[in-house]
DNA sequence: ATGTTC
């Protein structure tokens, strides 16, 4: 391990004040030692440089799929004061929103034997890659709606029911959108984009589930072993991107500014309370709501085909629940026995709130949260539920995935997508992509294990196993 | 992640 480093347990570790100078909270992180051989120095840098961050409170944290990010690490999780503490973009990252939706039906893989022509369909319902451009074509009053209303936007131009919005984490819609601070380039981002996947490690699966571990909660959540569901994994696409980089420009000088101390510009920051902090929000908040429809109206495609090929009806394919693994919230938390505002931002990571928490659908609240942990592609994705433990020691947070371990090049020039391709299908995972670069960017050699990942999270409590999914067949953006 | 270095 790094020096300075302190081990407090099985799984955690401690950067404490001092590692780096201007700490004003410790860095607590959570490993297991055959994580701790790919461990980066300089996401280790970054946690340090989160906690010197006006108003952080408790600790700087990250989850055991930490890797070196845009200023924060992703993996990150950080919580400030709001009448003291700052909010960032680093902290949320590019991709506002990127999040992941599990969908249930009632096939069977034995249903599937049309599985080649769904994925067709699928791949030509549901517009993939780089730059990708959807048929829909939003007014910029529709716009104005999908900021501001989120996936009920999309429920009310018809592409899905009710229960999709109750079983979206905050009902697929952040009350603080402000579409006055997207900029007209961001909106013209948006327009082409809605309904599409994008590129990396977005992607739609075909999946079984393949174990479960928690009777009672598996229930709950309306999962059973056989079943065959439907992932998707993708974000705010061009719109967010560009809402990050108009707001790092302005946060850039809201630094001098306020006078903050940082040690990494990539931290670029405002005081939650200024008008440039708001304004980020704002402008975040229409981002997530983005996310949230285009993942909404996906979600219509994958029906219009599954009932199209199969014969099921469009309410039998049910949405368990649709998480974010970028933002920044506006939460009550106990610290230290007081109840505190404060603005938590996640950044690679997942809302994991415990039982009887608030925003907890009501038919959930007794289990708690479901969490949802997509693997890279070909390996197994994981249903966890929220626990009382996250609640007390991660602001209600735990992982988000599995972090890479070779870059995009590296994993290019190391990796033949064809040769995945081959070795996937003879596995019975058919998959499909624009191109065979796409597939070997996202290898699954290219990645941690995900499974190691969450079993760290489920050992310390953050989180809880539910279920586990294999890949059946994969959309690759 | 991203009209993949406006």
């Amino acid at each position: 391990m790094i020096e300075g480093v302190v081990r407090k347990g099985e799984y955690e570790w401690e950067l404490p004040v001092g590692f780096i100078p201007g700490m004003h909270v410790p860095g607590r992180f959570f490993l297991s030692d055959e994580l701790t051989k790919t461990l980066e120095e300089g996401a280790l840098q970054q946690l340090a440089h989160v906690a010197t961050m006006p108003g952080i409170i408790h600790n700087s944290l990250a989850m055991p799929d930490i890797h070196w990010g845009y200023g924060f690490p992703i993996g990150g999780v950080a919580a400030f004061e709001y009448e003291t503490g700052v909010i960032s973009p680093g902290g949320v990252g590019f991709d506002i929103n990127c999040g992941v939706r599990l969908l249930t039906t009632p096939l069977k893989p034995s249903d599937l034997a049309q599985k080649k022509e769904i994925l067709d369909n699928l791949f030509d319902a549901v517009p993939v890659g780089v730059g990708a451009r959807s048929s829909l074509r939003l007014s910029e009053k529709q716009l104005e709606k999908m900021m501001t209303d989120g996936a009920r936007f999309a429920v009310a131009e018809g592409y899905g029911n009710s229960d999709d919005i109750t079983h979206c984490e905050e009902q697929g819609r952040m009350k603080e959108a402000d579409p006055a601070h997207v900029s007209r380039k961001a909106r013209s981002r948006g327009v082409p984009q809605s309904g599409t996947l994008g590129a990396g490690n977005h992607f739609l699966e075909i999946q079984v589930v393949e174990e479960i571990y928690d009777e009672e909660a598996a229930r709950t959540f309306g999962v059973e072993q056989g079943q065959v569901c439907m992932m998707v994994h993708c974000g705010s696409r061009g719109l967010g991107h560009q809402v990050c980089t108009d707001h790092l420009q302005v946060l850039e000088h809201a630094v001098s500014k306020y006078h903050i101390q940082l040690p990494d510009k990539q931290l670029a920051c405002a005081p939650l309370t200024s008008p440039e902090g708001k304004a980020y929000f704002g402008g975040m908040a229409a981002a997530a709501n983005y996310a949230w429809a285009n993942r909404q109206i996906i979600t219509h495609q994958i029906r219009s085909v599954l009932t199209r090929m199969s014969g099921i009806g469009y309410d039998d394919i049910r949405l368990v629940y649709d998480v974010a693994h970028n933002v920044a919230k506006i939460e009550e938390h106990e610290i230290d026995g007081k109840t505190r505002k404060v603005c938590v931002h996640r950044k690679g990571a997942t809302r994991a709130f415990g039982p009887k928490c608030p925003d907890v659908p009501a038919d959930y609240t007794h289990v708690g949260q479901p969490v949802i942990i997509p693997g890279s592609m070909g390996s197994s994705s994981y249903l966890l539920k929220g626990t009382d433990v996250a609640m007390n020691r991660t602001f209600g947070s735990t992982c988000h995935g599995a972090g890479r371990v070779l870059s995009r090049s590296q994993a290019k020039k190391k990796i033949q997508g064809k040769n995945i391709r081959e070795t996937l299908g003879r596995a019975g995972i058919m998959v499909k992509a624009p191109h065979d670069g796409a597939i070997a960017e996202e290898a699954p050699d290219a990645y941690k294990s995900s499974s190691e990942v969450v079993s760290v999270v489920h050992n310390l409590g953050l989180s809880r196993l539910v279920a586990r999914l294999e890949p059946l067949g994969v959309i690759k953006g």
